[in-house]
DNA sequence: AATGAGACCGGTGATTGGCTAAGAA
DNA sequence: TTCTTAGCCAATCACCGGTCTCATT
């Protein structure tokens, strides 16, 4: 066709990244690397603090500080089982991380309560995605006549 | 509701859960993959990986709230705050990994400490 | 004589951790020294100026709520007093919660 | 074949501040 | 007691998830 180049051309939508004011910060020195926000180190505050309603009274509060150290609190545990499972597949040469790898980061890293439920939630995550795959494909490959089936969704 | 119960509850819950529905989570599943991804180790991620951390976080977050509602019930306030939460990682060493995110010298009052 | 309970700093673990971390939050704690320069010292006060703009800008009750969208103009025909929505019965105190 | 990274895009829920009771001090 | 502060509202828009192409195994 017309449009054939071996490479695409994308255009990412990152905008044009303008400081007007933020925070009128005074010095806020840039190192070699990009500055990180805190959209890209911490999960939506709103999520967390509906999270931790939970556990808590209905007439229970909640003070600001405490919302943001749980929120820095819940990446550090992110990254802390990463680290551990990140190693494991390091170390069994593979480059993908996968859930297996982070049920033994969880086991020895001493989060035994987690592994049981997380086991359970994996072991169906896993299930409905295969009976999903097999019942789309079942319906559609042992028919005959017209091989292509439909899968005409939509063009970008 | 209480600490003893909830990794029963837990177990018990996601027993209960028919088709897990991997869309509308409580957190969202692109954070916590950039989050992993601050890890300069880190090359690909299993799709199952953001998923797997959505629960476990769910969980962490309650246990570690519920551990610091303790504390603030034994000083009668009705507001939890930065200290409970500080003593609940002193108290249970399965929070020490947080010992540098919320230091020891952060349980402020005069308060017991075991 | 005590010497070890002086620092204000992570350079070693002065009190005993869980034996199964201990490895790992070092190893953490390099990652993080890494990432430290990226990091900004402290909080800023909102994280979008757009979102921040909007929530200025909105009607707000009395009680300094949002309150739902009572006319963006201001020089439309009828003000926001007048009686045309079905305001509070008694009169117009603030219901508490 | 199976599965993930990354660009793109549309739909949508997280973000957000003024007032004042709740409650920390 | 004094005075700090967290909950309460809901409309925009940055971001999340779905989908595509391409790379790797």
């Amino acid at each position: 066709m017309s449009n054939s180049e071996d490479s695409q051309q994308y255009l990412n939508d990152m905008l044009v990244k303008e400081e007007d004011e933020a925070s009128g910060d005074d010095s806020d020195k840039q190192d070699g690397g990009i500055m990180l926000r805190e959209q890209d180190r911490f999960l939506p505050i709103c999520n967390i603090i509906k999270i931790m309603k939970v556990p808590v009274p209905q007439n229970g509060k909640i003070a600001k500080d405490a919302r943001e150290c749980i929120q820095e609190c819940v990446s550090e545990f992110i990254s802390f089982i990463s680290s551990e499972a990140i190693e494991r597949s390091v170390a069994e040469n593979r480059k993908t991380v996968n859930g297996d790898d982070l049920l033994v980061a969880f086991s020895n890293l001493g989060f035994d309560n987690y592994v049981e439920p997380l086991s359970i939630y994996l072991q169906k995550y896993r299930e409905s995605n295969k009976s999903d795959r097999n019942l789309f494909l079942d319906a559609s490959y042992p028919q005959n006549e017209d091989g292509s089936s439909a899968n005409e969704a939509g063009k970008q | 509701p209480t600490i003893d119960n909830f990794w029963p509850n837990i177990v018990s819950e996601v027993h209960s859960i028919g088709q897990v529905d991997a869309k509308h989570q409580v957190l969202p599943l692109a954070r916590i993959k950039k989050i992993m991804k601050l890890d300069e180790n880190a090359k690909m991620i299993a799709g199952e990986a953001p998923l797997l951390f959505a629960k476990a976080c769910e969980y962490f977050i309650q246990e570690l709230t519920m551990h610091a509602w303790v504390h603030t019930e034994e000083s009668r306030r009705r507001t939890l705050q930065r200290s409970d939460i500080a003593q609940a990682i002193a108290n249970y060493d399965q929070f020490d990994f947080l010992i540098d995110i919320v230091p020891r010298e952060e349980i402020k009052p005069s308060s017991a400490q075991k | 004589s005590e010497d070890e309970s002086s620092k204000g700093e992570a350079d070693e673990e002065p009190l005993y951790v869980n034996a199964k971390q201990y490895k790992r939050i070092l190893i953490r704690r390099q990652a993080r020294a890494k990432l430290e320069s990226r990091i900004p010292k402290e909080r800023c006060k909102y994280l979008h100026e757009s979102r921040h703009r909007h929530a200025m800008n909105r009607a707000r009750g009395e009680g300094g709520r949002f309150h739902s969208a009572q006319e963006k103009g201001d020089q439309d025909s009828s003000g926001p007093e007048g009686g045309s929505m079905p305001m509070t019965p008694s009169g117009g105190v603030t219901l508490s919660r």
